[in-house]
RNA sequence: GGACCUGUGGUGCAGCUCGGAGUGCACGCCGGCCUGUCAAGCCGGAGGUCGCGGGUUCAAAUCCCGUCAGGUCCGCCA
């Protein structure tokens, strides 16, 4: 390794010869002194020379172009005139390590258009501080899962067969045969459940072959998904789930909540528990009483109506996470337990955050029979499911579990409009590339 | 898949209604000046088939038709 000091810890080396390594952010080469901005992983500090006729040093830097990679050695030294952290390194040497053409992307650009250029784009201290929010986030999740006994699983994302939520599948060459790229794990984590693993969670990539073209949806995002056995019911799952949120965005505003202030202008809330639940047949009426006809027939709510919900849940209870519930079995999948009292209501839930659906979940169907009954009923065929069903057959506990979508998370949390902002190379109907 | 919107130097825009020489602004880039800058400042410069094709017209960035690319919302969903 080169043996450098990081620019966040400078202070502690006043007075002392150093190395930094990095992006030259600004270059201002004046008659009788030269400066340059230097940026690491760690922070930004300015560096200075005096200017000397013939001397290497000083056309060097002369040279230099905006982002260019640079090792530096020099003296710090604590400075009040610098109103960049107060101190400043005395060039001594630098060597070009490699340079940069000129920047074809600026604070001003386009997304499309600096997503063409994501690595100089990630550049910033704004872009880096998302997936120093993203890291923090999965680290939390872990210590919840840890400290309450969860499995890690990591189960396959190529398939023989579709695993049955509606989205359409990615269909890849499979030798002489064909096989489609997971959408979810959800068959996967049940079969964990049969395995007797009691509780499992995966973070992992699923694929959408929707062509949605929207600010909340990409063809391959990662999954938080969580399953729990010996539930009573899907208040179990939701109850599971609040916690792990809560929790995260605890341990978020402890670390980052000035930063994520500043960069973001966005305040992180540590929601008060239990998060608020209403059935969706109540939310549709609070929603239409708000004036918003939902012109969808089949009972479930448009993202106009979750925003109005989110509306209505933050004025009458202040707060921003709503669990939605019961929802009806003809908007869920056949795997989804419905109420032994009401057969057209599922014990299901949508969790919505600040207007923004984050998760789906439920109770599942564990007993076979009825499993079977509820696919038959959908008009699916039973053959290709007969891999997913047999997991029923031979001693199922019940169980329950959620999906969460990480980059829609992070949106919210850090007041994004779109997923592309969060996630480290989008993938949507428009864009394989970089 | 449906509706709507946008394509103008490297970047972000204005110009389009009401056609008149690629006109303008900001950022960046190049050169010069400037004894400490720090959103540096000042002076100068380079850089464009106005997405593409066709039409109307004496004349099209501007009007019309088509086409391609991208975006937003809806649907699908996390």
């Amino acid at each position: 390794m080169i043996e450098r000091t990081s620019i966040a810890k400078l202070s502690e080396f006043a007075e002392q010869k150093v190395t930094i390594c990095g992006w030259t952010e600004k270059i201002r080469d004046q008659k009788t002194v030269q400066f340059i901005v230097l940026r690491d992983e760690t922070g930004s500090v300015q560096l200075v020379r005096e200017k000397v006729e013939g001397d290497s040093v000083c056309s060097t830097i002369s040279d230099l172009s905006t982002d260019s990679v640079v090792q530096v050695i020099g003296v710090v030294k604590i400075d009040p005139r610098v109103k960049l952290g107060g101190l400043e390194v005395q060039i001594e040497d630098v060597v070009v390590l490699s340079k940069a053409d000129p920047i074809p992307i600026n604070e001003e650009t386009s997304l499309d258009k600096r997503l063409d250029w994501r690595f100089i784009d990630l550049r910033s201290s704004r872009n880096r501080l998302i997936f120093e929010v993203q890291t923090e986030l999965e680290r939390s999740y872990r210590t919840t899962w840890e400290e309450e006994g969860f499995i890690e699983i990591h189960s396959p994302k190529l398939m023989g067969a579709a695993s049955e939520s509606g989205a359409e599948l990615f269909r890849v060459d499979y030798f002489d045969t064909s096989a489609y790229l997971a959408q979810s794990p959800q068959f996967y984590k049940q079969m964990a459940m049969a395995a007797g693993f009691g509780k499992v969670f995966e973070i992992g990539p699923v694929f959408r072959a929707n062509p949605s073209f929207t600010s909340r949806h990409d063809t391959e995002f990662t999954s938080v998904d969580v399953e729990l056995s010996w539930v009573d019911s899907h208040e179990d799952v939701m109850n599971f789930e609040q916690h792990l949120l809560s929790r995260m965005l605890k341990d978020i505003s402890d670390k980052f909540k000035d930063e994520i202030q500043s960069m973001f202008g966005v305040d992180v809330v540590v929601p008060k528990l239990p998060f608020p639940r209403i059935k969706l047949a109540d939310a549709i009426e609070i929603v239409e009483r708000s004036g918003h006809k939902i012109e969808r027939t089949d009972g479930d709510l448009d993202p106009e109506g979750e925003r109005r919900i989110a509306d209505y849940v933050l004025k009458e209870f202040g707060h921003q996470f709503v669990f939605l519930t019961d929802y009806p079995a003809t908007v869920r999948p056949y795997y989804h337990m419905r109420h032994a009292e009401d057969q057209t209501l599922t014990k299901s839930f949508d969790l919505v955050w600040k207007g923004l659906e984050i998760t789906t979940g439920a109770q599942r169907e564990h007993r076979y029979d009825i499993l079977v009954n509820q696919a038959i009923e959908k008009g699916l065929e039973l053959p290709p499911l007969q891999f997913y069903l047999d997991f029923f057959r031979y001693g199922m506990p019940p169980h329950g579990g959620f999906g969460m979508g990480l980059t829609r998370v992070l949106m919210i949390l850090l007041g994004l409009k779109n997923v592309r902002e969060v996630t480290f190379l989008y993938r949507g109907p428009n864009r394989l590339t970089p």
